[in-house]
RNA sequence: GCAUCGGUGGCGGAGUGGUCAAUCGCAACAGACUGUAAAUCUGUCGGGCAUAGCCCUACGAAGGUUCGAAUCCUUCCCGGUGCA
């Protein structure tokens, strides 16, 4: 029995596209949906009630840091991820793969999840396998893999942590999201081939250990929170335990980089192992992303939810709910916001720039809807307070571009409602990228 | 008035005979950012052009010393400080 229930209301004809709802313990989330990032148990600059009105059905938070900050322990004496943050709805937790990656393959190098330019593959190299003390530092990185698992040095304080299967699910139990993920290795695109598939088989086995500690985990739970319901506990604990009772569902990740081949096999096998949703993740050259999520999806079975990493722009959640992907989450949005630049209907704006100074038109009537905030800001002002480094800014960008794709991605839930999709698709691109 | 320290690119501030169109910071301008190592990072930043190079004008002003001066000397102008 999952945790969460989702149920598939109204396909897109032409393309793979759906709406449907996904039921979990803290609420219903409407599908296609974007999930903001809030890595460190916080969606950076935005308030748990605003996020709410925006549109935000739910949040991610990120094992890995709330792992070494505050620790897992005090978000669960708090009540759990959700409690802790003061946000009452849904939330997810990242395993820590994707930092496998960030703090490893891509450490102190340009590619990111995303990268631009034509990428020079490696040749075949020797792994290092065994952590050893200076290994880190000879490869400039924070992160080493073996097949038991990932050895990290802090990127806050330089000690030496390790992250298994089990101890990341470990940590996400305690961390208690209603949906958490498999742990993965996410690979660069620069890995050749044969490193890729060898990066896979390991995801595999690493997902079937998750799935597996984490059923352990639940039945250890379930009947440890019935003992305590019986024995009659406080009106808190009682809650508390309820929501283990609930429990929580676990998403199996896909990788297989650039390869349509790998790309398909690894949907299957983690298609076959018995998980409540199914992520898509790995680390993209812009070309490639297109045929690996098509690849991947052709071969994952209908009714469980998708849930596409870390994507994205607006073009690229477009195109993740025509292949059929159900839930986004990605930094961009409050990132670039933070920074100084705003979506608009037509591209992104950067409010640095020296034209915003002068220009008084309305923040609400660059976006999608007429206003996301419930007060008029101009672009002039933005751009002062971007200019000037005042924290309200990043604030305001921030908000703006949250509710900016949280209003496309309601929009293509409604669009695919009606029937409409392919049109409300192609208008928006159209206008955005000019 | 005397003494003393100082006047460098939009600002602050290095440099004290050649490798200086001049370290660096700020500002400005442009760019990047897709499961957050990120309120971060990158590039440009005297003028001109055929822009991995070349030319011109420049370190308060004017003279001078020197093969060569932002750097040394003289005078002047301006500012800080001290003493009258």
């Amino acid at each position: 029995m999952s945790a969460i229930q989702f149920k598939i209301e109204k396909r897109a004809p032409g393309c793979r596209a759906r709406a449907g709802t996904l039921t979990t313990p803290h609420g219903v989330i409407q599908t296609p949906a974007f999930v903001p990032v809030g890595t460190k148990a916080n969606v950076k600059g935005i308030l748990p009630d605003a996020l709410g009105k925006l549109g935000a059905q739910v949040v991610l938070a990120n094992t890995y840091h709330l792992y070494l900050q505050p620790g897992e322990k005090i978000v669960q004496d708090a009540g759990g991820l959700g409690k802790f943050m003061g946000w009452e709805g849904p939330t997810m937790t990242d395993s820590g793969g994707f930092q496998v990656f960030s703090l490893g393959a891509a450490f102190g190098k340009t590619i990111s999840k995303f990268t631009k330019e034509d990428l020079e593959v490696s040749p075949p190299s020797e792994k290092p396998v065994i952590y050893d003390e200076d290994v880190a530092s000879q490869h400039g990185q924070l992160a080493v893999i073996d097949d038991e698992g990932v050895t990290f040095t802090s990127h806050l304080d330089g000690s030496l942590h390790r992250f298994t299967p089990e101890r990341s699910v470990e940590i996400q139990h305690a961390l208690g999201a209603d949906i958490f993920f498999a742990f993965d290795e996410c690979t660069s695109p620069t890995e050749p081939y044969e490193y890729q598939k060898e990066a896979m088989d390991r995801t595999h086995r690493w997902a079937k250990r998750s799935l597996d500690y984490h059923r352990r985990l639940e039945y250890e739970e379930k009947k440890q929170a019935r003992t305590l319901l019986l024995a009659s506990a406080s009106g808190h604990a009682q809650s508390a335990m309820r929501d283990v009772v609930s429990g929580q569902a676990i998403f199996g990740i896909v990788q297989g980089g650039r390869h349509e081949d790998l790309r398909k096999e690894s949907a299957r096998e983690i298609a076959s192992l018995g998980f409540d949703g199914i992520g898509i993740g790995g680390s993209f050259s812009k070309e490639d992303m297109r045929s690996a999520l098509a690849a991947a999806v052709g071969e994952l079975p209908e009714e469980l939810p998708r849930h596409f990493l870390g994507i994205g722009e607006p073009g690229d959640i477009l195109e993740g709910i025509a292949n059929g992907m159900d839930l986004f989450d990605c930094v961009a949005a409050t990132r670039i916001g933070r920074h100084g630049s705003i979506y608009t209907r037509h591209g992104i704006a950067h409010l640095k720039g020296e034209k915003y100074r002068t220009d008084f038109t309305l923040l609400s009537d660059v976006g999608l809807t007429k206003s996301h905030m419930g007060v008029e800001f101009t672009l002039a002002y933005m751009a002062h307070l971007v200019r000037s480094g005042e924290m309200l800014g990043s604030v305001i960008c921030s908000m703006h571009n949250v509710g900016f794709i949280l209003n496309l991605v309601a929009g293509a839930r409604e669009a695919i409602l009606n029937g409409r999709f392919d049109d409300y698709r192609a208008d928006f691109i159209r206008d955005y990228y000019i």
